[in-house]
RNA sequence: GGCCCUAUGGUCAAGCGGUUAAGACACCGCCCUCUCAAGGCGGAAUCAGGAGUUCGAUUCUCCUUAGGGUCACCA
């Protein structure tokens, strides 16, 4: 049974990054019939943040990704809170210590700070391992007499450590290189690094999957594992998700990069489902089509571990639009109305007549609904524009044929009594065979008249069906006296 | 700087010794057309460089270069 575990950190913020994550350990785990489990590690206590826990809920929901396991709704393996553990962590870190593979570390924050300071690494990473092979007796002093302490990671001071990940292969790391890392600190929290493989190896997590920049300290968990005589789990690096800097460069995506929390881009009118599909195609792909929209039970489906890519990939916001505008344009009318309906309030002229019209217009229009509103600005008033909207070579339009075709035009539409869309057409059309014009240039006089806007969605036509013969007329005329002098 | 990883068009990428080197986004052009979209058709654009292995390298090996990651009582 494969087991794969999401465990964020509460900061109340999920980056793209984390949601991919968590995607593909839900694909890992579900692709292969296994379970997908959510575990909270709170053990920084002074990150905490109000509330993060729920947008970790919330966004897990809202993408999809059900967890078989976790803090909400249990489990065999719980309590999946790290705090919640917190008892359980020393006496394995203390077993480390009588067994040789970690010691007890009294130097203080202003020692360490200073060693930070002193550039010159030669040999070994970070810390200096002062207090590696402190006497015996020196240690039970100490901790009788309450010094603080925290418990460190006795790092092979030779050899090398060889591991294999599935998607980088066999990766080997000298291990002098391994600093004494630090496994429970003072405050009595393990660290991140020592929680994690004890929490994993209790809830059976078989695959970890992670982000690559785990990747140079995998060796360091992976003795851990051997100092328990732990079966090691599969590794799944996952190749990192960059953001393109101004400068052009490139960079570990961040949020200097633009909107990269999920919430940030739900905000700016991304749907949940246009995200993961984008994400999940960001450093993998399918192995046997081309194809690239995927839901998540497809995803499921057609993912293995081999789709992934190594290569770090530059996160396209382009590319998300694009997605984005493809799962609009596949909606239902009703799908697409239901998620409309909110950015219609602030316009007028638009009640449920015209949800039909609107949708026909919109549909194809936008790629984001945050979108409506701007593009439909006209509906709410008539703004003073530049005359030389009515010049269009294509249309064969210009001030002076509008000067001539508006109030004709305005004519004829008044006399409509059923205003819809083949009695507009047939009115105007009438316009430009009386005057002997080609009917765009009808047209384009008139959506410039109505709309005062360059670019609209939807024709004259549709202009005039959304804003009602009377409006329409008051601003054909309006529009015309405004070129007349 | 040490260590680790990576390298196919601007971006995501297929390819896993022999291919006219797929596809998608973006870009450009044409068609459609009452503007703009959508849709259709087409175009430009890639194997970082150098050695080797091989009958033959985008593909395997090494070096160089470039980029990224990591070096916390953060995760």
């Amino acid at each position: 049974m494969v087991r794969t575990r999401f465990a964020p950190s509460p900061t109340g913020f999920m980056h793209v990054g984390n949601l991919r994550t968590a995607l593909y350990e839900y694909l890992v785990a579900k692709s292969a019939g296994g379970r997908f489990v959510l575990r909270i590690e709170d053990t920084d206590r002074g990150r905490l943040v109000e509330g993060a826990v729920d947008v970790i809920y919330r966004t897990l929901s809202l993408a999809g990704l059900c967890h078989d396991e976790g803090p909400d709704i249990g489990g065999p393996f719980g309590p999946y809170v790290q705090s919640e553990r917190m008892n359980l962590y020393l006496p394995y870190a203390e077993s480390l210590v009588r067994s040789g593979h970690a010691y007890y570390c009294f130097c203080t924050k202003e020692r360490l700070d200073s060693l930070h300071d002193g550039e010159s690494t030669q040999d070994s990473p970070g810390y200096d391992r002062h207090c590696r092979d402190l006497p015996a007796d020196e240690v039970r002093d100490k901790l009788a007499s309450g010094m603080p302490y925290v418990i460190r990671q006795k790092m092979p001071l030779t050899g090398q450590t060889t591991f294999e990940d599935l998607v980088f292969g066999i990766i080997t790391v000298p291990n002098k290189e391994l600093e004494d890392q630090i496994l429970i600190k003072a405050d009595g929290f393990p660290t991140y690094n020592f929680a994690n493989i004890i929490d994993d190896h209790l809830m059976e997590i078989t695959h970890v999957v992670r982000g690559s920049e785990y990747l140079s300290s995998t060796p360091k968990y992976n003795l851990l594992y051997e100092a328990f005589n732990w079966e090691i789990p599969r590794y799944v690096h996952l190749p990192l998700i960059q953001g393109r800097n101004e400068d052009g460069t490139v960079s570990k995506l961040s949020k200097r990069h633009g909107s990269t929390g999920f919430d940030d881009l739900i905000a700016e009118g991304f749907l949940p489902e246009a995200i993961i599909n984008y994400i999940a195609l960001l450093g993998w792909c399918p192995k046997e089509d081309t194809r690239e929209l995927f839901s998540l039970s497809e995803l499921t489906g057609a993912f293995s571990i081999d789709g992934i890519s190594k290569a770090p990939a530059t996160f396209d916001y382009d590319k998300l639009e694009w997605f984005n505008a493809e799962y609009i344009h596949r909606m239902s009318r009703e799908e697409f109305i239901v998620q409309a309906v909110p950015y219609f309030s602030g316009l007028s002229c638009v009640d449920e007549s015209t949800h039909d019209l609107l949708t026909e217009i919109l549909q194809p229009r936008i790629t984001r609904f945050c979108q409506i509103p701007e593009k439909l600005s006209y509906l709410n008033g008539l703004e003073d524009f530049d005359p030389e909207l009515f010049e269009h070579k294509k249309s064969k339009s210009s001030v002076d044929s509008a000067r001539l075709l508006l109030g004709q035009a305005a004519e004829s539409l008044r006399s409509i009594t059923d205003w819809d869309a083949d009695s507009v057409i047939n009115a105007l059309t009438k316009v430009s065979e009386r005057n002997d014009v080609k009917k765009s240039a009808v047209m384009w006089a008139v959506r410039i008249a109505v709309t005062g806007m360059a670019v609209t969605p939807g024709g004259a036509v549709e202009a005039l069906l959304l804003l009602g013969r009377d409006r329409s007329i008051e601003r054909m005329e309006h529009s015309r006296q405004r070129i007349s002098q």
